[in-house]
DNA sequence: GATGAATGAGAGTTCATTCAT
DNA sequence: GATGAATGAACTCTCATTCAT
């Protein structure tokens, strides 16, 4: 591929990420995405396939972008066992801060019919088998509850910082809206360490 | 409103709901709704105002269903405070698995750019008050963290239950899938109710 | 069906048996039958369905209209047997003539990949079965030779009408231009006739 | 032109007549026809000009390759005019068998706006002058009729060879299916000997 | 000689919506 | 109350062709 080729494909993927992520993959146009990246229609197709293997495409680039940045969280040590929880969340909140490509495009790759969630099965995420290892030393350390898996762990942490930003618009009319002020989630973040761990009991 | 026209309306309604839960608002077209509830595709607008307005009241609709099913709830007591946790999750969880059409319609609602969700800034959720005042008495019993609030209480609850159904399809892919098994399902609710309280040195 | 619909119905296939006749099915656009037939380009969805289903109607439409003007070979009787040849001859003729939308439909339909020709399987010619009788008597009769087939005596006369019309272009080129005259075109019949019978040493 | 070139070309032009003869002018892209032959598409309009000129071509390539395969009738003498008829017609017969590419684009270029045909316009059959000429010394020796012109003699026979493939799909709708059977095909070619000559009378 | 990159126009089809009956 | 007819804009995707390397 010669080098206007690249910056062509790169500038299609980069509004395809962008559109997508607003508006999802039926509220998004090829038209739309070409005028934005500043080319040809037809770039597309040749370059993608299609507006559906385009939208995998875009999946799977700000999936691996953020697994990159994950890759931070193997600076935990043993020694900082018991803020892993804080750590941990504190990162994700960041990252979905940063990234709303991030959550809002697997939201709509979850909802969609098509199966673009497909795209992801060969994606591993480095960071989470040496947190289970952590997570583990930290149970035999007694620093977490031993009945409490790395698997439930880890889903409730995700789970709170994804359903934070996701579904933020919907949950301040049910829930307190102050929840979602900058305060408010530095609270969150704290009394959610208190719930996740390390144990209470250790701590007095 | 005659009978004859309450009825059309409630088959578009229903309609509706259905195939905006599917497919979202973009993926889904006036001529299908009016095909599946067998009129008219005239009468949506004048019944509804047009596509949006449908949309909203789909996502009404659905809401305040559970809404009242919610009120459930409203029969835990004071004795039965130590497995509040375990019967919100529960209870949760099952309204998530009965109800696709309830966590879906809020995804879309989330996140298209469309101010959808502002259709639920009047409704009230009774049950919301009621648990925040048994968890308040909890609190003062020694049966909850004291330094953990409702809110966050309640958000991590819905966190887990919402983000169990709605993320399915791309967390398989990163966490074991065996969590999304009944057995998995289960063994989640046991474990997070050991993270959410009653407090576990009250349990020894 | 409404007379207003009826009437854009009818536009709209006139337009296309005369464009798809003339530059075939992909030669030929449906923004442009729209355009010809003054009705918008979805009329033609919403009546026919798509673009290939009407060039199948278009193709039974024109079929239909020559097997009524066919009917006056029914005219044909016993008294005029020797003459049936030429009758049968300049009956094609004319109508391959007069209809030039009949035989440049059929050959696109031959020819293109997708079997429009199919939706002509329940289209039944009357007058050949009323010919094929009149043959037979003429056989017995001793005016047509006993040894030639109804089936290869019609299919022979067709042959020459139909091939008059079609490859006059590219025949043009090989054979002596003055056949695609209309003194040719007289002299073909009439020695035609002398070969398709009726029995030469009965004109003796 | 070099080796290589020489080659790519004819890639194209294999390829070209390949895909045209199936799907027409307008039913066939130059993209394809470029992946067909391996080649860069930029080629065919670096050795042809363009699409309408490689459609020419593949036209007259073809018409070529058959003119030479009709040269074997020249190998008709005086002493096997009687059978005449049947050579030529089997000859056609198997050639258009044979070459499906030869009736269809000629079938094509008849039918298209475009004047592909006059292309053909310089291509001089030998064999027809040849066969003239027999057909001549046929009539003088009583043995063909001598009101028949060497023209319709020779366009009949063509008609019915090329009708044969040309509108089958079409005709077997009409006619007996059984016409379009190798022993249809036999018996088409024996009863069309019947009426073609030689005279009937010569033969008692 | 050959390839890859790019283009603008136009293909077939469906959209949400309004008007007439 | 309900239906059918109609519209124009938008949709995804492909076309024949040219330019740069």
């Amino acid at each position: 591929m010669q080098k206007r080729a690249l910056e062509t494909r790169g500038r299609i993927l980069a509004s395809a990420v962008k559109l997508f992520s607003k508006s999802g993959y039926h509220g998004t146009s090829v038209d739309l995405i070409a005028e934005k990246s500043a080319c040809n229609k037809q770039r597309i197709y040749a370059y993608f396939g299609g507006k559906a293997a385009l939208f995998e495409e875009s999946l799977r680039h700000v999936f691996e972008e953020v697994n990159r940045s994950d890759e931070v969280l193997m600076n935990i040590t043993k020694d900082s066992l018991p803020d892993m929880t804080g750590i941990i969340l504190r990162h994700y909140f960041s990252v979905h801060k940063a990234h709303p490509d991030f959550w809002r495009l697997i939201s709509w790759a979850n909802l969609e019919d098509e199966p673009f969630h497909k795209c992801l099965k060969d994606i591993k995420e480095k960071s989470y088998s040496y947190l289970k290892k952590l997570y583990g030393e930290g149970q035999s350390a007694g620093i977490f509850e031993r009945k409490v898996s790395f698997e439930v762990y880890i889903f409730t942490i995700m789970s709170i910082s994804f359903i934070y930003y996701s579904n933020r618009r919907t949950l301040s009319h049910s829930l307190d809206e102050k929840l979602f002020t900058a305060k408010g989630a530095e609270n969150l973040i704290v009394e959610a360490e208190l719930l996740l761990g390390p144990c209470r009991q250790q701590m007095q």
